[in-house]
DNA sequence: TTCATTTGACCCCG
DNA sequence: CGGGGTCAAATGAA
């Protein structure tokens, strides 16, 4: 916790000058006219105010938190240890709170967490955000008091593997089926936030492909939907305009976020996504011009899409709407929710999202209660 | 065959 | 003790 400041500091600080250094950039581009500098322009941009709103949101976190609540992003940087070590696979939740009484305070200390409210419009179309861009593999589903949907749990796919402990659950709002709150807890530390991040051609593991640089959250989008939809797709491009500059949208915010964290673990989603949320639609939207983006960049899963990219892209069909609706109406959609936020890699083949277009909320909350102190071992409860 | 989801049981915390 | 979260066997899909 001591460190806390000083590291916070150090984000702020390059944060900052990350932005300054995006904005030099930005100047420069500005003068160069061809289309394709249009793209950079808009990376450039979005970069900027994502590091902005980082700053900001370290701020603020910093004074919020003022009372003896270590920050989120304090937290993170703690919660390396377990990655590091030997990736404990699904045992090691139990193991991991039996363990951590070692540094006095025994208190399971969760990651920290923040909340990204999705709404899905029906109308629209677009999908999906319901996916953060990463592979989730769910492990669970309650129902939970006072709740008429049941809550989904998702964990990445690469826990085991790579030692992730990123988590997520996914509960539909019982007021406005169509806003679904989820819960992100740790961050991905796994090889596909890099690549998510970083849409540089990456050497992956597994399924990706080639062609594009970041596919997976694309794909992982897709499966789901489509287990639920269609059968597979096999990857596909998708707009190159618009893929790329989700990708660059993406890399940005990730970009930043690398910096700081020369730790593992954490970026700090929800600060990127707080204040991204509101940039990512307004500004960056209006750069891009597409209507096909229309809403659908969604914020969602800014936080995560700090690390992930969500692209939906997709054109959807009209089909997908009817679908969608069909499915709302029955409780398919918790299906269909689970579905689009666990994704594998899917292809993506473009929309496939049920539900339509997500639109964020707008509303997103942290959980410091983990703050307090940090465990030693980050599983969730 | 492999991998993901489903689902009931189990465990821990409050 | 109850609820939330996780595990893991069973099941299904590709």
């Amino acid at each position: 916790m001591d460190n806390m400041g000083e590291w916070e500091q150090n984000n702020l600080i390059s944060e900052l000058k990350q932005g300054r250094e995006l904005a030099k950039q930005l100047q420069i581009h500005m003068n160069i006219p061809s289309s394709s500098h249009d793209q950079t322009r808009a990376m450039l941009l979005q970069k900027i105010i994502s590091s902005y709103e980082k700053s900001l949101s370290i701020l603020n976190f910093s004074s919020s938190s003022a009372s003896g609540e270590p920050q989120i992003t304090g937290l993170q940087i703690e919660s390396p240890p377990s990655l590091n070590g030997s990736p404990r696979s699904e045992d090691s939740d139990r193991d991991a709170k039996d363990q951590e009484p070692k540094d006095g305070s025994r208190k399971r200390k969760t990651f920290p967490r923040w909340t990204n409210r999705v709404r899905i419009n029906p109308v629209t179309g677009l999908e999906g955000t319901l996916d953060d861009g990463f592979s989730w593999r769910k492990y669970g589903q309650k129902d939970i008091l006072g709740a008429r949907y049941p809550r989904g749990y998702y964990r990445c796919t690469h826990r085991n593997v790579q030692g992730c402990l990123a988590t997520k659950q996914v509960q539909r709002s019982d007021e406005d089926p169509q806003v679904f709150e989820i819960t992100y807890r740790g961050n991905h530390t796994c090889a596909q936030a890099s690549k998510a991040n970083i849409f540089a051609p990456s050497a992956q593991p597994e399924n990706q492909e080639p062609n594009n640089n970041s596919t997976e959250p694309q794909q992982q989008q897709q499966q789901q939907q489509q287990q639920y939809y269609q059968p597979q797709l096999t990857q596909q491009q998708p707009e190159d305009a618009l893929w790329n500059l989700r990708q660059s949208l993406k890399v940005l915010t990730e970009d930043l976020e690398v910096h700081h964290q020369s730790f593992p673990p954490f970026n700090f989603p929800s600060s990127s996504n707080m204040t991204t949320e509101t940039q990512v639609f307004s500004p960056s939207m209006a750069i891009n011009n597409n209507s096909t983006f229309t809403g659908n960049f969604s914020p969602s899963f800014l936080p995560s899409a700090a690390s992930g990219t969500n692209y939906n892209f997709s054109a959807s069909p009209s089909g997908i709407n009817s679908s969608f609706q069909n499915l709302e109406q029955s409780s398919d959609l918790n299906e269909l929710i689970s579905a689009a936020t666990s994704a594998t890699n899917s292809p993506t083949v473009g929309l496939d999202f049920p539900f339509g277009n997500i639109e964020y909320d707008g509303s997103f909350t942290f959980d410091n209660s983990n703050s307090g102190s940090f465990p030693s071992f980050p599983k969730s409860n």
